[in-house]
DNA sequence: CCAAGCACCTGACGGC
DNA sequence: TGCCGTCAGGTGCTTG
């Protein structure tokens, strides 16, 4: 479910609590088809210290004072949450006990999502991270569009390809495109270069703006401390099939680009 | 190399 | 009520 504004917002709650705490225990309802069996999992976690918790691409990293990390990636329902000691709810695969009597808390409802271990030298090869492309808020718009020059895929399926630019999913591509004036189906090779400059743009602008309001939440998303997002709040396109364009007041419509529903204004987005 | 389609899971919702 | 089809913040594998 969390695209980067979500996972963003769940490692700087969680980087700011869990830092300094360690964990005591574990209990594992059973852990996703994904996930790192628990046999080898809780011993490498039981007994760490949490020395940071940050974000790459989609993906959670929780630092370890052993130089571990412990990586979860939530896909569409997963959810990390810190909170008192309760118990385990039908949809907890992995329950970690803290030192303060506190509980961490991995769920996922459709069992996508996963959890896993790594040594420094294990982070460093794992091909996910590796074939991530740049962090849309690190990098300049102008680098960003040269990236999606040139290129014959449609633009939406260009910003969902996690090696073209890590953290947009279908929510953060549609408003984007929306901002833009950009049809989804438009190929990269016909958007000028000011024209994708412009994209990346307002790309950041939304991803900065969700970020601000705590992320999105559609049904599942929570932050670290449970708490829903606000963004959905300012959707102007995504989920809003039908409804009315806010530009020019005409009905928005949907159309399957790279296997995802993509919700555009057809007057405000042309095909280039 | 690229695109499309399906697989992985569970639950919610709409139509009959 | 209930059954059936459709859809969902993602990624990865297979096929053409």
């Amino acid at each position: 479910m969390p695209e980067l504004p979500e996972v963003e917002v769940i490692a700087r709650g969680l980087d700011a609590t869990l830092a300094g705490r360690t964990v005591v225990d574990a209990e594992v309802p059973g852990l996703t088809r994904l996930s790192e069996p628990a046999e080898t999992l809780v011993p490498k976690v039981v007994g760490r210290t949490v020395v940071r918790v940050y974000r790459r691409a989609k993906v959670l990293l929780v630092g370890m004072d052993d130089g571990s990390t412990l990586v979860f990636h939530l896909k569409m329902t997963g959810r990390v949450v810190h909170g008192a000691r309760r118990a385990a709810g039908r949809h907890d695969r992995i329950l970690f006990g803290l030192d303060d009597g506190s509980q961490l808390v991995f769920s996922d409802m459709r069992k996508f999502g996963y959890v896993r271990s790594f040594t420094p030298e294990e982070l460093a090869a794992w091909d996910f991270l590796k074939r991530a492309g740049p962090e849309p808020l690190e990098t300049v718009p102008g680098e960003l569009a040269r990236r999606i020059r040139g290129r014959r895929s449609a633009v939406k399926a260009l910003l969902l390809n996690q090696s073209v630019v890590a953290g947009i999913g279908n929510i953060y591509a549609d408003e984007s495109l929306f901002r833009a004036g950009l049809h989804p189906e438009t190929r990269g090779d016909r958007i000028g270069r000011a024209k994708a400059v412009e994209l990346f743009t307002h790309l950041q602008d939304v991803l900065r703006l969700a970020i601000s309001e705590n992320g999105s939440s559609i049904s599942d998303y929570v932050n670290a401390h449970g708490d829903a997002g606000a963004f959905q709040n300012s959707f102007n396109v995504y989920g809003k099939k039908g409804g009315k364009c806010v530009r020019c007041g005409g009905t928005l419509r949907a159309v399957k680009v790279a296997g995802r529903t993509s919700t555009f204004c057809p007057k405000c987005q042309r095909k280039q």
